[in-house]
DNA sequence: CAGCCTATGTACCGATCGGTAACATCGTCA
DNA sequence: TGACGATGTTACCGATCGGTACATAGGCTG
């Protein structure tokens, strides 16, 4: 018998399988058996470590927010005192990534998109990491001095989903590898 | 037994209830068994009429688009030789559709999303018709004397996709209700 | 009424899915 | 050595899925 466990847990494993899974082909596209083959394990270790599929794919939601939190922090972080700056680098950040070739959007969106019904624990646990993202464009906008902030706010939330699914819908590179411009459009007046 | 085809062929109910329960829950979310007895029919009527699932889905799409499409001719007729006119009518409707409260978004998005493989049938007839889309607004862009048209066009199809997945993604009203006035700041200077 | 054709229903198939039970095996540490 | 915790092995369950073979009902025409 094989014990490829090489200082990584069984656990660690399967969360790492199902990051690449779900993140590549989906929550409802990948099976169980999909993932611990993937990650070189056996189903019962699957279910030792976490309570359910659903319950793994809130650990994956919950790492893939982390992401996201990290651009924003490197963002924040390249033009620190000035929002208007850490806008244009985030959207300069978002273009570049979703020009990629295998580029597969937000998990969280394509996690909302997938479960329609509203609620579904998976879809609740995206649906408020997303307001999380949005929450912190928000921020941003109200540092600035704009004429109207709703109105930028709701553009630059509209625009970011839109390469995240653009990303995904148009051969690259697509609109999103534009990003940068119309966030620089949104914001021209401020 | 019940003969319920009062005029209406089976091939048109099975039609109708699946794009009633294709819009709402997605593709994948719903089976051939809940379409068959949505439409007051059987499952080997279904197969009679359409050769598969992902042969009705195709026909459930292509219906989706001709829906978009009377969009745009609407926004067309309402300002006629006036394209900044008829993409601001395109964005105030959607801006008006994307706040009903059952709102979910493009069929066409919703499918590419579902789909992670891009050699799926469904998939690639969503993407052919989904270009179709935003080959649209690249028209009425270039009938604008705008000064960047690619960063303009990309804007608008961002803008445009963002609001059919904000509309999932945000409790109504939520940014997407603002589309018409992104569209406004993005067109500010032409 | 006989015969036929078309539309429809009944019952089923094989595959896949998420999830579990029971038991074997390994490494570690006292 | 012996006990323990973590993992592997095998086999299975019930539900659901897309899809189909076969029987049946209704209307038309002779």
């Amino acid at each position: 018998m094989k014990r490829p466990t090489l200082g990584v847990s069984a656990a660690e494993r399967i969360r790492n399988s199902a990051r690449e899974l779900f993140y590549s082909n989906g929550i409802r596209g990948v099976g169980v058996d999909e993932i611990v083959q993937n990650a070189g394990v056996t189903k019962p270790s699957l279910y030792r470590a976490y309570e359910s599929k659903d319950g793994l794919a809130a650990v994956y939601l919950d790492e893939f927010y982390k992401t996201c939190r990290t651009y924003f922090e490197e963002a924040e972080a390249t033009c620190p005192d000035d929002p208007r700056g850490q806008i244009l680098a985030y959207f300069d950040g978002l273009a570049e990534r979703a020009s990629r070739p295998a580029y597969r959007g937000c998990g969280l969106t394509n996690a909302i998109l997938e479960f329609p019904d509203h609620d579904h624990p998976v879809r609740q646990e995206a649906a408020r990491l997303k307001q999380a993202m949005a929450d912190w464009i928000a921020s941003r906008v109200t540092l600035l001095d704009a004429r109207a902030p709703e109105t930028l706010t709701s553009g630059l939330v509209l625009l970011m989903e839109g390469v995240f699914v653009a990303g995904q819908a148009f051969a690259p590179p697509g609109p999103g590898a534009r990003a940068g411009a119309v966030a620089r459009l949104l914001l021209h007046d401020v």
